[in-house]
DNA sequence: AGCCCAGTGTACTGGGCGGTATAATCTCCG
DNA sequence: CGGAGATTATACCGCCCAGTACACTGGGCT
């Protein structure tokens, strides 16, 4: 499964035969047909779990976005795991979305439930700044948790085509300037 | 191609076969041989040709990219073409470019390409802006492109996984209300 | 007419694919 | 020990894939 996910970033899923997996992992095609019914299932997991090990990666960043020092936290986080692959997978969610999205329904729906929590997670932390007179009253906390999500999810495109995060951290920087210019004269 | 294209957007390159590209276009291999070498050689030429094809199709606005109301042009063009396509496919240059970019140079290559001249075109316009003072002139262009790039094309994968231009449009208000937070007192 | 040849239709090939069948092996319990 | 059931290795199958071979067409030239 973790072979197949690290195939499946290099090549996509699509570019992966099953026998590729099985002869990186050492293991035979019996013990894959006992566990996945088929590849479109295997595909599905390794979807899955990505997106549950990104969620538990970041949810103690989550849960800090309730102040200007998380987002910085949440955008070098985001960089030094994308530094960590030296840019060359980018956004492993958001390619094989981007891949199969359009073909397989399932996947559709598990990355966009994806996005919906990490949108939550931003709305939780800016709604907490608002109450705490932090950002301004009128501040639109939904479309701006959209705004973060979508910026984060260009950058890593970005960081993929470029083979840099030139592009990324500029991007990450006027996005936080953005948000500060909503932060009251209190804050 | 043309037939390719379509495919290649609603199944992706890996997942398409050149007997279906055949079959729906109404023409014979010998023919496709003709033309290609393989086809790796395909994907490449209908990349290539989707980048052109998007650049001229925007090839006025990015003319009229020296104004506000150029950029507002800009995000509702591309919010046009997503729901022409009732956001079933995002962008295609993007969504080829994630699932190839990590094995096909050649391909990561002319995306790259594809991201500068996008960003010269805003990197143009902003300038003239600053110029004729309505911008101000601490204003870092350069980076203020990349940030503009990086929300389109999130805004985009945004629109093919969620199938809604809900996102994308908050992510383009917000988006907007940046660059204009820049403005000067005259502008 | 006779020839040529770029362009076209199509049958074919070898290999790799997803998936299955079957036999061997391990593990647990009496 | 012995046997039953779960787990595993491996040989295999049919299909579809990218790519090739070859026969055919029709228009231009002599």
């Amino acid at each position: 499964m973790v072979s197949a996910a690290r195939l499946f970033a290099r090549q996509g899923a699509r570019g992966t035969s099953i026998d590729e997996i099985l002869s990186e992992s050492g293991t035979g095609k019996s013990q894959f047909y006992h566990y996945f019914s088929d590849k479109d299932e295997l595909i599905r997991c390794v979807h899955a779990m990505q997106i549950e090990r990104m969620l538990a990666l970041h949810s103690v960043i989550f849960e800090q976005l309730d102040s200007w020092e998380g987002f910085e936290l949440l955008q070098d986080t985001v960089l030094h795991l994308l530094e960590s692959q030296r840019f060359q997978n980018g956004c492993p969610i958001g390619s094989l979305a981007s891949e199969l999205a359009a073909s397989d329904e399932l996947v559709r729906i598990d990355t966009e439930q994806y996005f919906d929590r990490k949108k939550a997670a931003i709305v939780r932390g800016l709604t907490s700044m608002k109450l705490r007179g932090e950002l301004r009253a009128d501040t639109d906390v939904q479309g701006l948790a959209d705004f973060v999500v979508t910026v984060l999810q260009g950058a890593k495109l970005m960081c993929k085509v470029r083979r840099s995060a030139d592009s990324a951290s500029a991007s990450f920087r006027h996005m936080m300037a953005y948000l500060r210019s909503h932060r009251t004269a209190l804050a």
